[in-house]
DNA sequence: TTCGGCGTAA
DNA sequence: TATAATTACGCCGAAG
């Protein structure tokens, strides 16, 4: 007979740090579940013991503990994405009918040590499967130890008994034990002998055998008088670690390892866990799955490479209503069209071009499905290929089931939704896809990555059905906000690149006499961009008062530096580089570099996957953070040019749209009513937070109150508004408590909305955007007052974002409904930037300002405010 | 390559 | 108890 035993938590934790982070849609964290059990079955595949035995420390003191208080001292609790596995893998085993065995007051590997013993003294074999390197001390006739590693996401295991330990270490697995009394192991806090490391340890157990050897001829001549020393000064930690090393294998255990009972598997409760984990690879490989509606992932991929014109025709694309999947390469010269149970592999270069934008026309009449489709429209487009066949995105509904996820590339999704690895493709560059072009290979990969689109489009469906809202804004909104993006991407900013280029060779003068002026300072040339250089310049050498610090050294920050720039000439200094340098690397060099040399124009990527709240973000270059806040930087703005003299920029801005979304979420009269009679809402609010007439406001009480205004929005805390506000925390609480006093309704809403969060595990936006937070049931104080204060912050950004976005709809299907040559080209969370003929110019603002102001309807009026110029400078007003 | 520190925007 | 404001992107230096 043989027997298998696992030390259940050092695989978990292995699978855990091995496996990337998974989770269901939910954010129910899967991924130390998935790879414990892809370890469990490989294992009992290869294996195939007649029972399998998985035994768990128990979070209880040991007996180890109990003697020495320092053992294991050093070690962290579990995080709290693992722990909340803990008890599903453990329901897990118990329905597979897996033998589990813990015992207070023991490790498992004392349980792993008891049971192997049992089993090897009677004759029978043992394998014991453990992530930890102690475990090998059990190795003996008929017991061998699997050792289990990961390595760049795979695991692999190494088979131990006692020959191949004999062989690999020269000792005995027993022996183990006296060698870590010797040396000591840190990850448990046991310490061995002071001063004596790996190679000694060595030495000395090939030399005595021993422990009580070594000391019993401790006046060897074989020992040096150095490690004589050492032995004498630490027998006693020694014999201490000796003890704690030894693995205890007489523990009064609950079971009989050689009398288990059959496994039982509980197939109905299986499905229902692996359902609601989304692990369905599990549900095939334990064949609970009877009605099979995955006939398609064992059904063999029929793949027909396309290289004959007139097949195209013959495929019969046009007129049909079914889904089609689609997928295209990373240079765009080979697509897989897959119909029914068909994978067409059609490749550019075995046709003339105009026969491949041809079959490009057919396929995107089609009722096409795709995985990020958006860079593949703006391709298509420029090509002028009409793109409106295409109906659904994967990659933009995984976003919307939860927008948390930070990365929604198809091979994740894949795995998250069909527990599907697609492989890295080897051909993701034009040479490289030269290089394999006539490989099967090729045609099979392209036609797995459009399988894996069929399957999450089937995953996904019946989720997004499952909520009505969201659907309504995929359908409503963000399907169709993508072709936006692709046209505003194709259409980009023109940009003036010679007064950019002018603007540099000036930053550069600055920069060279400030670099001069600091080294003087300094008495030295030094990377004055670099933290840690000036930070010892500044503060050693100089012997400035440092303020904070950071994980590695001195904070050099803006906010510590205007604190000292009264010390020395040089902070001054440093600050103006650091604005000079930034301006000039980020934006001028940044930007320089993305002008594209076809229309002098840059086309900025508007991502819609991104954010967790729902905002847009901008890449390649980032267009929503040119800056504005100081007047050199501001300067930048006029490099941002309208096409020619005849056409102009025109920037509208909502004006407060947070606040306002806040006042009508929280229902907060006082608020709604301030808003309603067009008041300057800080203003407002300081006048009822210090109680004066609006009138007698002081500048000075507008911008705290203004400070309060924005912090609210973040989830404010007192600390935080005393270090904005340079007042005391004391004072900043009571602030924050006569704010909340004044405005009652947010004060509740505040209140609710985290009881909500917490009662749902998620929080929405007005149009039921969701994003969850797994934060709120942490242990960690910082991570729930974090998902606290997101709980608060996310409707309201989030709703923001909705509203701009329904804005950005409307205005874009006006221009082009009612014929106007304006063209949408900008979007910086509360702005639209457009670039308007001179003649369209007081119409599209009028309708721009339309548009985003009656994008909703709700309890506080949306306002608006446009501007236009020939520059973003001058419309920015 | 990857990460920390910093700074830009809403 | 301990922590200390939301959402992003990009550059530099330093460590790997």
């Amino acid at each position: 007979m043989k027997i298998m035993v696992i030390d259940g938590n050092s695989i978990l934790n292995r699978a855990f740090y091995g496996v990337r982070l998974l989770t269901n849609h939910e954010g129910f964290y899967t991924n130390a579940i998935y790879g414990f059990l892809s370890t469990l079955f490989k294992l009992q595949d290869e294996e195939m013991p007649q029972h399998t035995i998985v035994c768990f420390d128990v979070k209880e003191k040991t007996f180890r503990h109990k003697k020495f208080e320092t053992y294991k001292a050093n070690r962290k609790g579990m995080p709290d994405e693992l722990a909340m596995q803990l008890p599903v893998m453990k329901d897990i085993l118990d329905k597979l009918g897996i033998t589990r065995c813990e015992k207070a007051g023991y490790e498992a590997d004392d349980l792993i040590g008891t049971i192997s013993r049992i089993v090897g003294e009677s004759g029978n074999e043992c394998v014991i499967v453990t992530g930890d390197k102690d475990s090998l001390q059990l190795v003996d006739d008929g017991i061998s130890v699997r050792l289990v590693t990961t390595k760049m996401g795979q695991s692999t295991t190494t088979k131990y008994d006692e020959q191949t330990f004999i062989e690999k270490y020269g000792f005995k697995p027993i022996q183990l034990i006296d060698l870590k009394a010797l040396m000591g192991d840190t990850s448990d806090n046991i310490s061995g002998v002071k001063g004596i490391g790996e190679k000694t340890a060595n030495e000395l157990i090939k030399l005595f055998g021993s422990l009580e050897n070594i000391y019993k001829n401790i006046d060897s001549k074989q020992i040096k008088k150095s490690v004589y020393n050492k032995l004498i000064l630490g027998e006693q930690d020694a014999k201490n670690s000796y003890w704690l090393a030894t693995i205890d294998r007489n523990v009064p255990i609950d079971i009989n390892p050689l009398n288990l009972s059959d496994e039982f598997i509980d197939e109905t409760a299986l499905l229902d866990i692996f359902n609601k984990l989304e692990l369905k690879t599990f549900i095939n490989r334990l064949g609970l799955n009877s009605s099979n509606d995955n006939a398609f992932e064992q059904k063999e991929i029929e793949i027909l490479n396309i290289i004959d014109f007139n097949d195209i025709k013959n495929l019969q694309l046009e007129n049909n209503e079914k889904p089609v999947f689609v997928h295209v390469n990373k240079p765009q010269s080979a697509i897989c069209v897959h119909i029914d149970d068909k994978y067409y592999i059609i490749k550019a270069h075995q046709f003339t071009e105009d026969e491949w934008f041809e079959i490009l026309r057919r396929i995107f009449k089609l009722n096409v499905i795709m995985h990020d489709a958006k860079d593949q429209i703006v391709n298509l487009m420029n090509l002028g290929i009409n793109t409106d066949g295409i109906t659904f995105d994967t990659c933009l509904a995984a976003y919307l089931l939860n927008p948390a996820e930070g990365s929604y590339d198809l091979q994740r999704v894949a795995l998250a939704y069909c527990q599907i690895e697609l492989k890295d493709p080897e051909f993701d560059n034009e040479d490289a896809f030269l290089g394999l072009i006539d490989n099967e290979e090729v045609s099979k990969q392209l036609a797995k990555w459009t399988q894996a689109i069929e399957c999450i489009y089937n995953e996904i469906m019946p989720k997004l059905k499952a909520q009505p809202e969201l659907e309504n804004l995929y359908y409503k909104l963000e399907f169709p906000l993508m072709t936006v993006l692709a046209d505003m991407q194709i259409i980009g900013c023109k940009v003036n690149a010679d007064l950019l280029r002018e603007f540099g060779v000036n930053l550069d003068e600055h920069i060279e006499l400030l670099t001069n002026e600091i080294y003087d300072y300094a008495g030295g040339e030094f990377k004055i961009n670099s933290p840690k250089q000036l930070g010892e310049i500044l503060f050693d050498r100089l012997g400035l008062p440092a303020q904070k610090k950071t994980k590695s050294g001195y904070s050099t920050s803006a906010e510590v530096l205007e604190t000292i720039a009264g010390y020395h000439p040089i902070v001054k200094a440093v600050l103006e580089y650091r604005q000079l340098t930034k301006l000039k690397s980020t934006y001028v060099d940044g930007l320089l570099k993305v002008i594209s040399p076809v229309d002098g124009r840059i086309h900025s990527h508007f991502q819609q996957t991104v954010t967790a709240t729902g905002r847009l973000s901008s890449v390649d270059p980032n267009l929503q953070n040119i800056p504005v806040r100081t007047d050199i930087g501001r300067e930048l703005r006029k490099m941002f040019v309208a096409k020619d003299e005849n056409h102009v920029l025109i920037d509208a801005d909502y004006s407060q749209i947070e606040l306002r979304v806040l006042a009508h979420i929280a229902q907060d009269q006082a608020m709604i009513e301030a808003f309603k009679n067009g008041k300057d809402i800080h203003a407002a609010t300081a006048a009822k937070v210090y109680g004066v007439n609006i009138e007698d406001v002081t500048s000075q009480m507008r911008s705290s109150c203004k400070a309060v205004n924005f912090g609210i929005v973040y989830g404010i805390s007192d600390f935080a508004l005393a270090e904005d506000l340079g007042i005391s925390r004391k004072q900043a609480g009571e602030f924050i408590k006569s704010y909340l006093e004044t405005y009652t309704g947010v004060n509740k809403y505040m209140n609710d909305i985290k009881a909500s969060a917490k009662e749902k595990g998620y929080v929405e936006t007005l149009f039921g955007r969701r994003r969850y937070l797994p934060e709120l049931s942490s242990k960690s104080f910082p991570i729930r007052a974090f998902g606290e204060r997101v709980a608060m912050n996310t409707p309201i950004q989030g709703t923001a974002a909705d509203i701009i976005k329904i804005a950005m709809l409307r205005v874009w299907k006006r221009l082009k409904a009612e014929g106007y040559k304006t063209k949408l080209i900008l979007q910086v969370h509360d702005e639209l930037i457009l670039e308007a003929p001179i003649d369209e110019r007081e119409q599209v603002t009028k309708l721009l300002k339309e548009e985003m102001q009656n994008a909703i309807k709700i309890d506080v009026p949306l306002v608006a405010e446009a501007n236009f110029g020939h520059d973003w400078y001058t419309a920015k007003g």
